[in-house]
DNA sequence: AGAAATAAAATTGTATGCAAAAATGGTTTA
DNA sequence: TAAACCATTTTTGCATACAATTTTATTTCT
């Protein structure tokens, strides 16, 4: 894990401490880390070319934020992708993944039982990963998370959220669903499964929007402040 | 069209003048373009992170290269993603694009006939790109574009390459059935047909390649030089 | 002659400086 | 009071310089 530059700019903003509208200066990004400003450029190019920040020409690079209308079309996008691996995953997973899997549901029915939310929050990252990998495609690999990078600072709010109740359990079953079709080597129906999984993230992100339209440090889609 | 330096050196890939496996130097590059080394490397950085060239720490860029196995995976994951787009555009496509739809696979049909390679390379390049649009999904075209990017310094090969006499016919063909389905609305047949279409690409692509295995100015898959 | 070791050249990574543009703040004016 | 104007400060874009590393060329040794 050689933590390169990029990476721990990128971690800001998926960690949370840069929400989507916020500036990133490159001078305090730079005495933060200890570099100079060039190595810091070059780090927000990147992240910009990932679509995670937006960069405007003579203007601050700004965490990149979705109006209401790009959050639904990019979760869409999302549900097809995750189905396809989901799908591929169910034809061509190994046996050392299987195990793996298995072991992943397991978990996650504790953490689900014991309400840990950053435990959810990783753990829906390991399954969603494992699935990549067992598509055994690399680009659809890097597609999935390429997207999955992209909407983050929006839907790991609904895990890292301090006093917001939303239901774990209710993802722990899907992802327990899909788990079962990706096993019994149901293709069709682990694909359907992952839409409907996805489709119903979109739903709790966008009822917790309303609900924590108040406060002030959730993410808000673009154009709800200044 | 404001020409970006990493536009400028992107189409230096995509033109072809620099293959598969060829180093970036930022010298000159910066040189060529008339600037210093600092917007070059900001720009490959960015390219870097697209996937259209490898960056390997203290070593210079190169432009990114498949071996057989990967080159598959990509048309594979290609061919999913555009099939989306296709069974998308199918049920939402408007009047105006499918006046333009009928007027592309005409145009097309010309330059089939006249085996006008670099028209057809460009309506290749304006019909798939009129679809992803009328998928009415940014994040769906972006990831479209995204994929269709890094897999082009090998697809284009076979519009690019003089006198390689690969069929024009066929592609045109197929994009006409894809456009026919799109037209009269059926999402499922057009997403069938355009998983076939990339299917079809790849497997041109490798006769491509076992044709001109000799010739030394084509694109080789990785592993093949050096 | 071929391989290994070594010296020279070329290339990348980063810091720094400065000009140009944008954001900020305060003053004036309607 | 609010808007418009102007000066100040901040911030970005780019060029340049230099150290660290890799690459290339040359020489030496077996």
């Amino acid at each position: 894990m050689p933590h390169t530059l990029r990476q721990k700019i990128a971690d800001l903003v998926l960690r949370g401490e840069l929400k989507p509208g916020d500036r990133l200066d490159e001078h305090s990004l730079a005495e933060q880390f200890g570099v100079s400003r060039t190595p810091v450029r070059e780090a927000i190019r990147q992240l910009g070319a990932s679509g995670l920040v937006e960069i405007r020409p003579r203007r601050s690079a700004v965490v990149r934020s979705f109006d209401q209308a790009e959050l639904n079309e990019a979760f869409e996008a999302m549900g097809e992708i995750e189905a396809i691996c989901a799908s591929r995953a169910a034809v061509r997973m190994n046996d050392a993944e299987r195990l793996r899997l298995r072991a992943l549901i397991a978990t996650s029915e504790d953490i689900s039982a014991r309400t840990d939310r950053s435990a959810a929050l990783e753990m829906d990252f390991e399954f969603h990963g494992l699935l990549h990998d067992a598509s055994r495609n690399w680009m659809l690999k890097a597609v999935a998370e390429e997207t999955r990078l992209k909407i983050t600072p929006y839907s790991a709010a609904l895990y890292t959220m301090e006093g917001y109740n939303a239901d774990l359990d209710r993802p722990h079953r899907q992802h327990a669903a899909i788990a079962a079709a990706v096993l019994a080597g149901e293709a069709e129906r682990a694909g359907m499964l992952m839409r409907e999984h996805i489709a119903q993230a979109l739903i709790s992100l966008q009822k917790f929007f309303e609900d924590t339209a108040a406060q002030s440090d959730a993410p808000k889609v673009k154009g709800n402040t200044r």
